[in-house]
DNA sequence: GAACGCGTTCCATAGAGCGGAACATCAGCC
DNA sequence: GGCTGATGTTCCGCTCTATGGAACGCGTTC
Protein backbone atom coordinates (compact mmCIF):
# COMPACT_ATOMS: atom_id res chain seq x y z
CA UNK A 1 0.00 0.00 0.00
CA UNK A 2 0.98 3.30 -0.82
CA UNK A 3 1.87 4.95 2.62
CA UNK A 4 2.71 8.73 3.19
CA UNK A 5 2.36 8.17 6.69
CA UNK A 6 3.36 5.37 8.70
CA UNK A 7 0.13 5.24 9.43
CA UNK A 8 -1.77 3.30 6.60
CA UNK A 9 -4.51 5.08 4.11
CA UNK A 10 -7.80 4.96 5.12
CA UNK A 11 -9.30 2.06 3.67
CA UNK A 12 -13.35 3.03 4.15
CA UNK A 13 -12.36 6.03 2.19
CA UNK A 14 -10.68 4.84 -0.39
CA UNK A 15 -13.39 2.48 -1.26
CA UNK A 16 -15.19 5.39 -1.17
CA UNK A 17 -13.49 7.21 -3.30
CA UNK A 18 -13.27 3.89 -5.87
CA UNK A 19 -17.04 4.27 -6.07
CA UNK A 20 -17.13 7.56 -7.21
CA UNK A 21 -14.42 6.84 -9.66
CA UNK A 22 -16.75 4.21 -11.13
CA UNK A 23 -18.96 6.51 -12.15
CA UNK A 24 -16.81 8.21 -14.56
CA UNK A 25 -18.00 6.38 -17.30
CA UNK A 26 -20.14 7.10 -20.38
CA UNK A 27 -22.61 5.03 -18.87
CA UNK A 28 -23.46 7.91 -15.67
CA UNK A 29 -25.95 5.22 -13.80
CA UNK A 30 -25.02 2.92 -12.13
CA UNK A 31 -26.81 -0.46 -9.11
CA UNK A 32 -25.67 -1.66 -6.23
CA UNK A 33 -24.23 -4.84 -8.39
CA UNK A 34 -22.57 -3.31 -10.93
CA UNK A 35 -20.85 -0.82 -8.83
CA UNK A 36 -20.00 -4.00 -6.88
CA UNK A 37 -18.65 -5.63 -9.76
CA UNK A 38 -16.48 -2.77 -10.80
CA UNK A 39 -15.05 -2.36 -7.40
CA UNK A 40 -14.71 -5.42 -6.63
CA UNK A 41 -16.76 -5.58 -3.43
CA UNK A 42 -19.34 -7.39 -1.61
CA UNK A 43 -22.72 -5.95 -2.47
CA UNK A 44 -23.72 -5.01 1.38
CA UNK A 45 -20.18 -3.20 1.42
CA UNK A 46 -21.42 -1.30 -1.58
CA UNK A 47 -24.58 -0.48 -0.36
CA UNK A 48 -23.85 0.86 2.66
CA UNK A 49 -20.68 3.18 1.35
CA UNK A 50 -23.05 4.63 -1.51
CA UNK A 51 -26.06 5.23 1.56
CA UNK A 52 -22.85 7.32 2.99
CA UNK A 53 -22.13 8.89 0.13
CA UNK A 54 -26.19 10.05 -0.87
CA UNK A 55 -26.28 11.51 2.09
CA UNK A 56 -23.49 13.15 1.88
CA UNK A 57 -24.70 14.67 -1.51
CA UNK A 58 -21.35 12.91 -3.40
CA UNK A 59 -24.29 10.42 -5.30
CA UNK A 60 -27.87 10.49 -5.33
CA UNK A 61 -30.56 8.00 -6.22
CA UNK A 62 -31.86 8.44 -9.94
CA UNK A 63 -35.63 9.19 -9.30
CA UNK A 64 -37.63 6.00 -10.40
CA UNK A 65 -34.69 3.68 -10.68
CA UNK A 66 -32.63 1.83 -8.39
CA UNK A 67 -29.37 3.35 -9.81
CA UNK A 68 -27.31 5.87 -8.65
CA UNK A 69 -25.33 8.97 -10.16
CA UNK A 70 -23.42 11.35 -9.02
CA UNK A 71 -24.61 13.97 -7.15
CA UNK A 72 -24.07 17.98 -7.00
CA UNK A 73 -21.86 18.25 -4.09
CA UNK A 74 -19.03 17.85 -6.48
CA UNK A 75 -20.30 20.87 -8.90
CA UNK A 76 -20.44 22.64 -5.83
CA UNK A 77 -16.71 21.58 -4.63
CA UNK A 78 -15.35 21.94 -8.19
CA UNK A 79 -16.25 25.33 -8.29
CA UNK A 80 -14.25 25.89 -5.87
CA UNK A 81 -11.03 24.04 -7.16
CA UNK A 82 -8.86 27.47 -7.43
CA UNK A 83 -6.27 26.34 -8.77
CA UNK A 84 -6.25 27.62 -12.50
CA UNK A 85 -9.65 29.36 -11.28
CA UNK A 86 -8.51 32.75 -12.47
CA UNK A 87 -7.47 31.46 -16.18
CA UNK A 88 -10.47 29.25 -16.51
CA UNK A 89 -12.73 32.43 -15.67
CA UNK A 90 -11.07 34.39 -18.14
CA UNK A 91 -10.64 32.03 -20.58
CA UNK A 92 -14.52 30.58 -20.79
CA UNK A 93 -16.02 33.05 -22.85
CA UNK A 94 -13.43 33.42 -25.73
CA UNK A 95 -13.23 29.44 -25.53
CA UNK A 96 -17.13 29.40 -25.98
CA UNK A 97 -17.19 31.67 -28.84
CA UNK A 98 -14.37 29.80 -30.33
CA UNK A 99 -16.86 26.34 -29.76
CA UNK A 100 -19.09 28.55 -32.16
CA UNK A 101 -16.75 29.61 -34.65
CA UNK A 102 -15.43 25.77 -35.21
CA UNK A 103 -18.33 23.57 -34.15
CA UNK A 104 -15.69 21.61 -32.42
CA UNK A 105 -14.89 20.77 -28.88
CA UNK A 106 -12.36 23.28 -27.35
CA UNK A 107 -10.24 22.47 -24.27
CA UNK A 108 -8.21 24.97 -22.29
CA UNK A 109 -5.06 23.32 -20.59
CA UNK A 110 -2.72 24.20 -18.42
CA UNK A 111 0.74 22.96 -17.95
CA UNK A 112 1.45 21.07 -14.56
CA UNK A 113 4.85 19.70 -14.10
CA UNK A 114 5.63 17.47 -17.41
CA UNK A 115 2.33 16.95 -18.17
CA UNK A 116 -1.01 19.24 -19.47
CA UNK A 117 -3.76 19.63 -16.78
CA UNK A 118 -7.15 19.86 -18.93
CA UNK A 119 -9.13 22.31 -17.00
CA UNK A 120 -12.11 23.27 -19.03
CA UNK A 121 -13.97 21.60 -21.80
CA UNK A 122 -16.76 23.01 -24.30
CA UNK A 123 -18.40 20.00 -26.09
CA UNK A 124 -18.90 20.56 -30.17
CA UNK A 125 -22.33 20.67 -30.72
CA UNK A 126 -22.34 17.30 -32.64
CA UNK A 127 -24.38 14.50 -30.65
CA UNK A 128 -21.73 11.84 -30.52
CA UNK A 129 -20.38 11.60 -27.28
CA UNK A 130 -17.15 13.03 -26.27
CA UNK A 131 -14.12 11.87 -24.56
CA UNK A 132 -14.48 13.89 -21.19
CA UNK A 133 -10.82 15.32 -20.89
CA UNK A 134 -11.59 17.43 -17.66
CA UNK A 135 -9.12 16.89 -15.01
CA UNK A 136 -6.81 14.49 -17.37
CA UNK A 137 -3.56 15.13 -17.30
CA UNK A 138 -1.68 14.53 -20.88
CA UNK A 139 1.93 14.11 -21.72
CA UNK A 140 3.35 17.46 -23.59
CA UNK A 141 5.27 15.66 -26.40
CA UNK A 142 2.03 14.03 -28.14
CA UNK A 143 -1.37 16.43 -27.01
CA UNK A 144 -1.71 19.60 -29.24
CA UNK A 145 -2.05 21.60 -26.21
CA UNK A 146 1.26 19.64 -24.75
CA UNK A 147 2.88 20.81 -27.68
CA UNK A 148 1.80 24.29 -28.09
CA UNK A 149 3.29 24.87 -24.25
CA UNK A 150 6.13 22.81 -24.78
CA UNK A 151 7.64 24.51 -27.87
CA UNK A 152 7.65 27.98 -25.91
CA UNK A 153 9.24 26.46 -22.61
CA UNK A 154 12.95 27.39 -21.92
CA UNK A 155 15.68 25.42 -23.54
CA UNK A 156 16.62 23.38 -20.29
CA UNK A 157 12.51 22.51 -19.83
CA UNK A 158 12.30 21.15 -23.12
CA UNK A 159 15.99 19.74 -22.74
CA UNK A 160 14.68 17.89 -19.57
CA UNK A 161 11.07 16.83 -21.08
CA UNK A 162 12.81 15.34 -24.07
CA UNK A 163 15.80 13.81 -21.56
CA UNK A 164 12.90 11.28 -20.33
CA UNK A 165 11.23 8.21 -22.28
CA UNK A 166 8.47 9.57 -24.53
CA UNK A 167 5.35 7.26 -24.05
CA UNK A 168 4.02 5.90 -27.20
CA UNK A 169 0.56 6.54 -25.95
CA UNK A 170 -1.24 5.40 -29.60
CA UNK A 171 0.85 3.88 -32.47
CA UNK A 172 0.82 7.33 -33.68
CA UNK A 173 2.79 8.79 -31.02
CA UNK A 174 6.38 10.48 -31.80
CA UNK A 175 8.48 8.97 -29.55
CA UNK A 176 12.01 9.96 -30.92
CA UNK A 177 13.35 13.53 -29.06
CA UNK A 178 14.61 14.88 -32.46
CA UNK A 179 11.26 14.04 -34.11
CA UNK A 180 10.06 16.14 -31.47
CA UNK A 181 12.41 19.04 -31.17
CA UNK A 182 11.52 19.03 -34.95
CA UNK A 183 7.68 19.57 -35.08
CA UNK A 184 8.67 21.92 -31.84
CA UNK A 185 10.45 24.14 -34.17
CA UNK A 186 8.15 24.51 -36.69
CA UNK A 187 5.25 24.87 -33.74
CA UNK A 188 7.44 28.18 -33.39
CA UNK A 189 6.96 28.85 -36.98
CA UNK A 190 3.21 28.81 -37.32
CA UNK A 191 2.71 29.52 -33.87
CA UNK A 192 0.18 26.43 -33.21
CA UNK A 193 0.68 22.99 -32.18
CA UNK A 194 -1.55 19.57 -33.92
CA UNK A 195 -2.13 16.04 -33.10
CA UNK A 196 -2.90 13.71 -35.33
CA UNK A 197 -3.54 10.87 -33.57
CA UNK A 198 -1.06 10.81 -30.99
CA UNK A 199 -3.43 11.08 -28.00
CA UNK A 200 -6.30 8.95 -29.14
CA UNK A 201 -6.73 7.08 -32.36
CA UNK A 202 -9.10 9.20 -34.60
CA UNK A 203 -8.74 12.19 -32.95
CA UNK A 204 -7.08 15.09 -34.19
CA UNK A 205 -6.26 18.86 -32.79
CA UNK A 206 -4.87 22.02 -32.98
CA UNK A 207 -3.72 24.19 -29.99
CA UNK A 208 -2.01 27.38 -29.87
CA UNK A 209 -0.05 28.69 -26.34
CA UNK A 210 -1.43 31.21 -23.92
CA UNK A 211 0.90 33.93 -21.73
CA UNK A 212 0.46 35.06 -18.73
CA UNK A 213 1.19 38.69 -17.50
CA UNK A 214 5.19 38.37 -17.20
CA UNK A 215 5.01 36.82 -21.00
CA UNK A 216 5.21 33.37 -19.94
CA UNK A 217 3.86 30.54 -21.83
CA UNK A 218 1.71 28.79 -19.16
CA UNK A 219 -0.89 26.78 -20.64
CA UNK A 220 -3.11 26.51 -24.46
CA UNK A 221 -6.16 26.24 -25.61
CA UNK A 222 -7.37 24.05 -28.52
CA UNK A 223 -10.15 22.71 -30.89
CA UNK A 224 -10.39 18.90 -31.33
CA UNK A 225 -12.30 16.46 -32.99
CA UNK A 226 -12.69 13.12 -34.93
CA UNK A 227 -10.31 12.83 -37.88
CA UNK A 228 -13.33 12.76 -40.50
CA UNK A 229 -14.31 16.43 -38.76
CA UNK A 230 -10.82 17.97 -38.15
CA UNK A 231 -8.78 16.33 -41.34
CA UNK A 232 -4.95 17.69 -41.80
CA UNK A 233 -6.61 20.27 -44.33
CA UNK A 234 -8.27 21.87 -42.26
CA UNK A 235 -5.69 22.45 -39.46
CA UNK A 236 -4.08 25.81 -40.97
CA UNK A 237 -7.95 27.37 -40.65
CA UNK A 238 -8.83 26.31 -37.14
CA UNK A 239 -4.94 27.28 -36.42
CA UNK A 240 -5.66 30.61 -37.25
CA UNK A 241 -8.52 30.43 -34.64
CA UNK A 242 -6.87 29.16 -31.82
CA UNK A 243 -4.20 31.23 -32.52
CA UNK A 244 -6.61 34.41 -32.22
CA UNK A 245 -8.14 32.60 -29.10
CA UNK A 246 -4.89 32.84 -27.21
CA UNK A 247 -4.10 35.96 -28.01
CA UNK A 248 -7.13 37.26 -26.74
CA UNK A 249 -7.16 35.03 -23.51
CA UNK A 250 -3.27 36.21 -23.36
CA UNK A 251 -4.23 39.93 -23.51
CA UNK A 252 -6.79 39.68 -21.15
CA UNK A 253 -4.11 37.80 -18.61
CA UNK A 254 -2.15 40.90 -19.16
CA UNK A 255 0.17 39.92 -21.74
CA UNK A 256 2.34 42.51 -23.84
CA UNK A 257 3.75 40.32 -26.23
CA UNK B 1 -28.67 9.65 12.73
CA UNK B 2 -30.42 9.35 9.58
CA UNK B 3 -30.07 5.64 8.56
CA UNK B 4 -31.07 4.65 5.39
CA UNK B 5 -30.32 1.17 6.53
CA UNK B 6 -30.56 -0.87 9.73
CA UNK B 7 -26.49 -0.38 9.44
CA UNK B 8 -25.50 2.97 10.31
CA UNK B 9 -23.55 5.06 7.82
CA UNK B 10 -19.86 5.02 7.25
CA UNK B 11 -18.46 7.60 9.74
CA UNK B 12 -15.09 7.39 8.02
CA UNK B 13 -16.31 8.89 4.88
CA UNK B 14 -18.74 11.46 6.75
CA UNK B 15 -15.59 12.84 8.04
CA UNK B 16 -13.81 12.87 4.92
CA UNK B 17 -16.75 14.10 3.27
CA UNK B 18 -17.26 16.98 6.17
CA UNK B 19 -13.59 17.71 5.32
CA UNK B 20 -14.30 18.51 1.65
CA UNK B 21 -17.21 20.37 2.52
CA UNK B 22 -14.80 22.94 4.98
CA UNK B 23 -13.15 24.14 1.84
CA UNK B 24 -16.06 25.15 0.72
CA UNK B 25 -15.37 28.77 1.65
CA UNK B 26 -13.27 31.62 0.52
CA UNK B 27 -10.40 30.41 2.07
CA UNK B 28 -9.75 27.47 0.11
CA UNK B 29 -6.29 26.83 1.24
CA UNK B 30 -6.44 25.04 4.51
CA UNK B 31 -3.68 23.91 6.65
CA UNK B 32 -4.31 20.14 9.42
CA UNK B 33 -4.78 22.18 12.19
CA UNK B 34 -7.32 24.73 11.19
CA UNK B 35 -9.55 22.16 9.26
CA UNK B 36 -9.18 19.73 12.65
CA UNK B 37 -10.80 22.61 14.47
CA UNK B 38 -13.18 23.34 11.52
CA UNK B 39 -14.46 19.19 11.48
CA UNK B 40 -14.16 18.96 15.96
CA UNK B 41 -11.81 16.32 14.91
CA UNK B 42 -8.25 15.37 15.93
CA UNK B 43 -4.96 16.59 13.89
CA UNK B 44 -4.15 12.93 13.38
CA UNK B 45 -7.14 11.82 12.21
CA UNK B 46 -7.48 14.63 9.89
CA UNK B 47 -3.72 14.30 8.51
CA UNK B 48 -4.72 10.87 7.60
CA UNK B 49 -7.90 11.55 6.08
CA UNK B 50 -6.12 14.40 4.12
CA UNK B 51 -3.55 11.79 3.07
CA UNK B 52 -6.21 9.49 1.79
CA UNK B 53 -7.97 12.00 0.03
CA UNK B 54 -4.92 13.37 -1.71
CA UNK B 55 -3.83 10.22 -2.53
CA UNK B 56 -7.43 9.84 -4.84
CA UNK B 57 -7.04 13.27 -6.16
CA UNK B 58 -9.97 14.72 -3.94
CA UNK B 59 -7.43 17.36 -2.71
CA UNK B 60 -4.18 18.23 -3.39
CA UNK B 61 -0.65 20.09 -1.30
CA UNK B 62 -0.13 23.82 -2.42
CA UNK B 63 3.16 23.97 -3.78
CA UNK B 64 5.86 25.11 -1.12
CA UNK B 65 3.16 25.22 1.96
CA UNK B 66 1.68 22.85 4.20
CA UNK B 67 -1.72 23.74 3.35
CA UNK B 68 -4.23 21.81 1.23
CA UNK B 69 -6.88 22.52 -1.64
CA UNK B 70 -9.43 20.87 -2.96
CA UNK B 71 -8.16 18.56 -5.90
CA UNK B 72 -8.82 17.94 -9.86
CA UNK B 73 -10.59 14.68 -9.74
CA UNK B 74 -13.20 16.91 -8.50
CA UNK B 75 -13.75 18.59 -11.72
CA UNK B 76 -13.20 15.40 -13.51
CA UNK B 77 -16.03 13.95 -11.86
CA UNK B 78 -18.51 17.01 -11.76
CA UNK B 79 -18.22 16.86 -16.09
CA UNK B 80 -20.02 13.79 -14.99
CA UNK B 81 -22.56 14.57 -13.19
CA UNK B 82 -25.12 14.40 -15.98
CA UNK B 83 -28.21 15.12 -14.49
CA UNK B 84 -29.16 18.81 -16.43
CA UNK B 85 -25.68 17.66 -18.43
CA UNK B 86 -27.40 18.35 -21.63
CA UNK B 87 -29.01 21.84 -21.30
CA UNK B 88 -25.85 23.28 -19.23
CA UNK B 89 -23.78 22.16 -22.43
CA UNK B 90 -26.83 23.81 -24.76
CA UNK B 91 -26.45 26.77 -22.56
CA UNK B 92 -23.03 27.42 -22.10
CA UNK B 93 -22.20 29.56 -25.03
CA UNK B 94 -24.66 31.73 -24.46
CA UNK B 95 -23.93 32.54 -20.69
CA UNK B 96 -20.58 33.17 -21.95
CA UNK B 97 -21.74 35.68 -24.25
CA UNK B 98 -24.48 36.68 -22.09
CA UNK B 99 -22.15 37.22 -19.21
CA UNK B 100 -19.83 39.64 -21.83
CA UNK B 101 -23.06 41.44 -22.66
CA UNK B 102 -24.41 42.34 -18.84
CA UNK B 103 -20.83 42.47 -17.30
CA UNK B 104 -22.19 40.65 -14.54
CA UNK B 105 -22.63 36.97 -13.05
CA UNK B 106 -24.65 34.34 -15.00
CA UNK B 107 -26.60 31.84 -13.81
CA UNK B 108 -28.43 28.50 -15.10
CA UNK B 109 -31.13 27.44 -12.42
CA UNK B 110 -33.26 24.32 -12.96
CA UNK B 111 -36.78 23.29 -11.40
CA UNK B 112 -36.05 19.99 -9.31
CA UNK B 113 -38.84 19.55 -6.84
CA UNK B 114 -39.51 22.96 -5.28
CA UNK B 115 -36.59 24.37 -5.62
CA UNK B 116 -33.99 25.52 -8.12
CA UNK B 117 -30.77 24.36 -8.39
CA UNK B 118 -28.20 26.41 -9.67
CA UNK B 119 -26.21 23.99 -12.40
CA UNK B 120 -23.93 26.58 -14.14
CA UNK B 121 -22.56 30.18 -13.17
CA UNK B 122 -19.92 32.09 -15.28
CA UNK B 123 -18.74 34.89 -12.81
CA UNK B 124 -18.71 38.59 -13.95
CA UNK B 125 -15.39 40.62 -14.88
CA UNK B 126 -15.25 42.31 -11.38
CA UNK B 127 -12.90 41.69 -9.11
CA UNK B 128 -15.09 40.80 -5.83
CA UNK B 129 -15.20 37.42 -4.68
CA UNK B 130 -18.62 36.40 -5.59
CA UNK B 131 -21.12 34.18 -3.92
CA UNK B 132 -20.45 30.43 -5.28
CA UNK B 133 -23.80 29.02 -6.20
CA UNK B 134 -23.31 26.33 -7.87
CA UNK B 135 -24.92 23.06 -6.82
CA UNK B 136 -27.03 25.18 -3.82
CA UNK B 137 -30.79 25.04 -4.28
CA UNK B 138 -32.76 28.17 -3.48
CA UNK B 139 -36.66 28.53 -2.78
CA UNK B 140 -38.88 29.25 -5.79
CA UNK B 141 -40.55 31.82 -4.17
CA UNK B 142 -37.55 34.59 -3.63
CA UNK B 143 -34.91 33.56 -6.36
CA UNK B 144 -35.10 35.42 -9.93
CA UNK B 145 -34.49 32.61 -11.20
CA UNK B 146 -37.12 30.46 -9.29
CA UNK B 147 -39.34 33.14 -9.46
CA UNK B 148 -39.13 33.05 -13.47
CA UNK B 149 -40.05 29.37 -13.25
CA UNK B 150 -42.74 29.19 -11.40
CA UNK B 151 -44.67 32.04 -12.80
CA UNK B 152 -44.75 29.38 -16.34
CA UNK B 153 -45.75 26.51 -14.29
CA UNK B 154 -49.03 24.77 -14.22
CA UNK B 155 -51.47 26.61 -11.61
CA UNK B 156 -51.46 23.23 -9.86
CA UNK B 157 -47.66 23.04 -9.12
CA UNK B 158 -48.18 27.04 -8.21
CA UNK B 159 -51.10 26.49 -5.74
CA UNK B 160 -48.59 23.74 -4.23
CA UNK B 161 -45.56 25.70 -3.83
CA UNK B 162 -47.55 28.97 -2.52
CA UNK B 163 -49.42 26.38 -0.34
CA UNK B 164 -46.49 25.66 1.94
CA UNK B 165 -45.21 28.03 4.18
CA UNK B 166 -42.90 30.51 2.43
CA UNK B 167 -39.45 30.92 4.09
CA UNK B 168 -37.88 34.36 4.60
CA UNK B 169 -34.56 33.89 3.44
CA UNK B 170 -33.48 37.57 4.29
CA UNK B 171 -35.88 40.59 5.29
CA UNK B 172 -36.58 41.32 2.02
CA UNK B 173 -38.20 38.07 1.27
CA UNK B 174 -42.23 38.24 0.22
CA UNK B 175 -43.78 35.31 2.33
CA UNK B 176 -47.34 36.00 1.42
CA UNK B 177 -48.31 33.93 -1.27
CA UNK B 178 -50.55 36.82 -2.26
CA UNK B 179 -48.14 38.93 -3.25
CA UNK B 180 -45.82 35.97 -5.10
CA UNK B 181 -49.14 35.14 -7.07
CA UNK B 182 -49.35 39.24 -8.11
CA UNK B 183 -45.60 39.28 -9.03
CA UNK B 184 -45.81 35.93 -10.71
CA UNK B 185 -48.48 37.46 -13.09
CA UNK B 186 -46.10 40.59 -13.41
CA UNK B 187 -43.81 38.12 -14.49
CA UNK B 188 -45.71 36.43 -16.85
CA UNK B 189 -46.17 40.36 -18.54
CA UNK B 190 -43.15 41.50 -18.71
CA UNK B 191 -41.42 38.36 -19.58
CA UNK B 192 -38.70 38.43 -17.08
CA UNK B 193 -38.24 37.57 -13.08
CA UNK B 194 -36.14 39.98 -10.87
CA UNK B 195 -35.07 39.47 -7.49
CA UNK B 196 -33.89 42.77 -4.90
CA UNK B 197 -32.71 41.23 -2.34
CA UNK B 198 -34.45 38.72 -1.49
CA UNK B 199 -32.02 35.62 -1.48
CA UNK B 200 -28.76 37.76 0.11
CA UNK B 201 -28.81 41.21 1.18
CA UNK B 202 -27.41 43.86 -1.07
CA UNK B 203 -28.19 41.16 -4.35
CA UNK B 204 -30.36 41.76 -7.19
CA UNK B 205 -31.37 39.82 -10.07
CA UNK B 206 -33.00 39.11 -13.48
CA UNK B 207 -34.20 36.37 -14.86
CA UNK B 208 -36.39 34.37 -18.08
CA UNK B 209 -38.01 31.25 -18.42
CA UNK B 210 -36.21 28.17 -20.89
CA UNK B 211 -38.86 26.16 -22.74
CA UNK B 212 -37.36 22.39 -23.49
CA UNK B 213 -38.49 20.60 -26.91
CA UNK B 214 -42.15 20.08 -25.25
CA UNK B 215 -42.61 23.59 -24.74
CA UNK B 216 -42.82 23.38 -21.05
CA UNK B 217 -40.42 26.11 -18.45
CA UNK B 218 -38.17 23.76 -16.53
CA UNK B 219 -35.12 25.82 -16.43
CA UNK B 220 -34.06 29.74 -16.01
CA UNK B 221 -31.27 31.41 -16.94
CA UNK B 222 -30.56 35.02 -14.77
CA UNK B 223 -28.37 37.60 -14.44
CA UNK B 224 -27.06 39.46 -11.05
CA UNK B 225 -24.84 41.83 -8.91
CA UNK B 226 -24.48 43.85 -6.19
CA UNK B 227 -27.43 46.42 -5.76
CA UNK B 228 -24.94 49.20 -6.54
CA UNK B 229 -24.26 48.37 -9.91
CA UNK B 230 -27.69 46.13 -11.13
CA UNK B 231 -30.25 48.53 -9.68
CA UNK B 232 -33.82 48.67 -10.28
CA UNK B 233 -33.26 51.10 -12.89
CA UNK B 234 -31.17 48.70 -14.61
CA UNK B 235 -34.17 45.73 -14.48
CA UNK B 236 -35.50 46.92 -17.82
CA UNK B 237 -32.45 46.77 -19.88
CA UNK B 238 -31.00 43.64 -18.17
CA UNK B 239 -34.43 41.58 -18.77
CA UNK B 240 -34.14 42.59 -22.54
CA UNK B 241 -30.77 40.72 -22.37
CA UNK B 242 -32.17 37.51 -20.07
CA UNK B 243 -35.25 37.09 -22.24
CA UNK B 244 -33.29 36.92 -25.59
CA UNK B 245 -30.83 34.41 -23.81
CA UNK B 246 -32.93 32.10 -22.52
CA UNK B 247 -34.93 32.42 -26.14
CA UNK B 248 -31.70 31.62 -27.45
CA UNK B 249 -31.29 28.41 -25.82
CA UNK B 250 -35.10 27.72 -25.40
CA UNK B 251 -35.17 27.36 -29.29
CA UNK B 252 -31.56 25.24 -29.30
CA UNK B 253 -33.18 23.09 -27.21
CA UNK B 254 -35.90 22.88 -29.62
CA UNK B 255 -39.00 25.03 -28.37
CA UNK B 256 -41.06 26.53 -30.62
CA UNK B 257 -42.66 28.90 -28.38
C1' DG C 1 16.17 31.44 24.99
C1' DA C 2 11.39 30.55 25.84
C1' DA C 3 6.81 30.04 24.32
C1' DC C 4 3.56 28.89 20.93
C1' DG C 5 1.43 26.66 17.07
C1' DC C 6 2.26 24.03 13.27
C1' DG C 7 2.45 19.22 10.90
C1' DT C 8 4.07 14.54 11.59
C1' DT C 9 4.56 10.01 13.71
C1' DC C 10 3.65 6.14 16.78
C1' DC C 11 0.96 2.63 19.06
C1' DA C 12 -2.46 0.45 22.25
C1' DT C 13 -7.21 -0.13 22.04
C1' DA C 14 -12.11 -0.33 21.06
C1' DG C 15 -15.77 -0.51 18.26
C1' DA C 16 -16.64 0.61 13.42
C1' DG C 17 -16.76 -1.58 9.29
C1' DC C 18 -16.98 -5.73 7.07
C1' DG C 19 -19.01 -9.50 4.22
C1' DG C 20 -21.56 -13.73 4.06
C1' DA C 21 -26.06 -15.36 4.23
C1' DA C 22 -30.80 -14.94 3.81
C1' DC C 23 -34.73 -12.67 2.04
C1' DA C 24 -38.23 -10.20 -0.93
C1' DT C 25 -39.06 -8.41 -5.38
C1' DC C 26 -39.11 -8.14 -10.28
C1' DA C 27 -38.39 -9.27 -15.09
C1' DG C 28 -37.96 -12.65 -18.53
C1' DC C 29 -38.81 -17.14 -20.37
C1' DC C 30 -41.34 -21.34 -21.22
C1' DG D 1 -48.75 -19.84 -13.78
C1' DG D 2 -44.31 -21.59 -12.49
C1' DC D 3 -39.46 -21.33 -12.65
C1' DT D 4 -35.07 -19.05 -12.91
C1' DG D 5 -31.78 -15.52 -12.35
C1' DA D 6 -30.53 -11.14 -10.97
C1' DT D 7 -31.51 -7.34 -8.31
C1' DG D 8 -31.37 -4.47 -3.84
C1' DT D 9 -32.00 -4.86 1.15
C1' DT D 10 -31.20 -6.38 5.84
C1' DC D 11 -28.97 -8.65 9.73
C1' DC D 12 -25.26 -9.93 12.80
C1' DG D 13 -20.96 -12.09 14.55
C1' DC D 14 -16.31 -11.15 14.08
C1' DT D 15 -11.89 -8.96 13.31
C1' DC D 16 -8.81 -5.74 12.24
C1' DT D 17 -9.24 -0.99 10.83
C1' DA D 18 -9.55 3.49 12.41
C1' DT D 19 -8.90 6.17 16.20
C1' DG D 20 -6.79 9.85 19.13
C1' DG D 21 -3.65 11.02 22.75
C1' DA D 22 1.03 11.84 23.39
C1' DA D 23 5.41 13.02 21.90
C1' DC D 24 8.41 15.13 18.66
C1' DG D 25 10.84 18.39 15.40
C1' DC D 26 10.48 22.70 13.17
C1' DG D 27 9.58 27.54 12.34
C1' DT D 28 8.02 31.90 14.03
C1' DT D 29 7.40 35.45 17.41
C1' DC D 30 8.54 38.00 21.48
Amino acid sequence: MDELFSSALNQSVQRAVSLLKAFDTDASELGVSELARTVGLPKSTVARLLATLEHEGLVERVPHADKYRLGFLLVRLAGRVSHFGDVRAVARPVLARLSEQSQESVHLGVLDGAEVVNVDQIAGPHLIRETNWLGRRTPLHCAANGKAILAFQPEAVIARVLAAPLARVTPLTMTDPRLVRGELAEVRERGYAWTLGEVEEGLNGVAAAIRNGAGEVFAAVSVSGPAYRVPPARIPSLGELVVAAAAEISRRLGSRV
